[in-house]
DNA sequence: TTTAACCTGTCAATTTTTTTACATAAGATA
DNA sequence: TATCTTATGTAAAAAAATTGACAGGTTAAA
């Protein structure tokens, strides 16, 4: 069926054995068989069980595999791990390019890549349970709920602010420096709610706020980066979002993903208030004619 | 075909930990964290490797296996392979919901769906030459650059800004309220670059402020949805972005993704004098002491 | 402040695995 | 037949991994 082989080496460990097949002696050809048989799992044990389960010797194993370049069972091992990480990182379903017009290496293809390989990361990294009692704790309108987030995250903070203004009562966003957040402190309650931003590099600041936040009985719920900002010893609830990009920088997109996420969740969950808040906010537009007039 | 599921309580390893997340210590917390980030291969390895990996000594990976339920590290990884060779003879099902653990009408799962779709279309109908010449002229620092956004939008124009700032000079954010623009446009000169993001409900005071812009030679690049706000009569480029939420709402997702790709390609353009800016950035960070010491 | 409980790492004992050295057997060649 | 080569296993040494015992440190409670 496929009788030209795409590229005549560096494909994987299975093909290697494959294309050697008349190199190996009969004991040898029976590991070989049963490796192939068994692709990759079989691989995956100590050489002791390896060699039990197809009924040769250890150093027959270590024989084959140095005969066909492997300098050790070790790194035999180590190659195929690799070779499986590739496999279950980069599914079939993998879109070949997100931008068709643009060549692969081109920044939009690359940046898509890694932003929906973060997503599916986060998304496999969070409960979806714990995503549900986040939400039930904003739509009790009970408690206030407040909003602070650092030097670059402070912008997502700025628009869930914005959002969470039209669906519910009582949100109100910390001021943007520093300084004046001891003020914005006096004025939460006990139980009352904090989202709260924080990446790498860790603030000083958003720790030292989380610390008395919790001191004063407040709820944090926590958007962070898979290594988990400090912040998370104070924090009644933890999002540990993937925002790793290549080459060193740091992508936002999964996190306003999250932070959207919860606009819409909350808005369902609220619809019936959320409507009515929308429509007066409409009116008040249409009073101070901020927004142009619908064409139609 | 096959309608009775084959366990009923078939919960893999991964929602085995998270459902229990709230059972384990801090250091126990970031070996489940890392596990669970570089599911499932990060477990394939010794014990003694998977504790370097994750800064833990090897006896907390025992206490925390053994906290849930697993006899030893062994039984552990058995499991482990068990589950991984499942995965591996049913590969389709895996990418069928993005939430793997949630159900498909989960808002995540939704949302993610939402999310994707648009940036597909929105990578279809934007002309990467057409990007590649935004880059070039961010890249031009004999012109200043401006940031400007609406009520929902501002929050990208500061997002952008917190960034382009680290990576070039020159770069600066219109005043919150509309009633300071006028003092802002003031300091724009010809040729002038202005970043400028308006999506429906367009805002009289943005389509305002663009014919004037447009008036001092000032060149707009604009991100706006699929509609097109006004403002594109009087811009230099435009980026037409599908925002449409299914049930009514709009998301900024993909907004977000372009002006990160936009930040990515200008870092990588400039990066000689990026990297230069960076370290002095991080030079005075280490001065104030603003962001809390790598732990090592 | 003291005490107790708990977290978490170091270190060492024990077990397992990997690797090498060597021996035996079978078959080929002279 | 004698000898050499190749194939393969046994067994022991070396390396590494697993596990348990213990102790310093931290936090919470009295």
């Amino acid at each position: 069926m496929n009788n030209t082989p795409i590229h005549t080496d560096s494909h994987t460990i299975a093909e290697l054995f494959r294309s050697e097949l008349n190199l190996f002696s009969p004991a040898e050809l029976k590991l070989v068989n049963y490796l192939l048989t068994n692709y990759p799992m079989s691989g995956l044990v100590s050489i002791t069980e390896l060699s039990e389960n197809c009924g040769v010797s250890t150093p027959t194993v270590m024989r084959t595999l140095k005969r066909i370049g492997f300098a050790s069972f070790t790194t035999f091992q180590k190659e195929l791990k690799e070779e499986l990480q590739q496999t279950l990182s980069d599914p079939i379903a993998k879109h070949d390019r997100w931008a068709a017009d643009a060549p692969k290496e081109h920044v939009l293809n690359r940046v898509a890549d890694t932003v929906t390989t973060n997503l599916r990361h986060s998304l496999n990294q969070i409960n979806h349970e714990q995503f549900d009692a986040i939400i039930d704790l904003l739509a009790n309108q009970e408690h206030a709920l407040h909003l602070l987030g650092g030097r670059i995250t402070s912008a997502f903070a700025r628009y869930l602010n914005t959002h969470l203004n039209v669906i519910r009562e009582d949100v109100h966003l910390f001021p943007e420096t520093a300084s004046l957040w001891p003020h914005h402190l006096l004025k939460i309650k006990e139980n009352d709610v904090v989202i709260m931003f924080d990446v790498r590099r860790y603030e000083q600041d958003l720790i030292t706020a989380s610390r008395l936040l919790k001191a004063r009985g407040a709820k944090i719920i926590l958007f962070t980066d898979q290594w988990l900002s400090p912040v998370a010893d104070y924090s009644e609830h933890t999002l540990p979002i993937r925002i790793e990009g290549k080459s060193g920088w740091d992508s936002g997109v999964v996190t306003l993903f999250f932070a959207e996420s919860m606009i819409v969740a909350l808005e369902e969950r609220l619809w019936s208030q959320t409507s009515k808040r929308m429509r007066e906010l409409e009116d008040m537009f249409d009073l101070t004619e901020r927004f142009k007039k619908k064409i139609k």
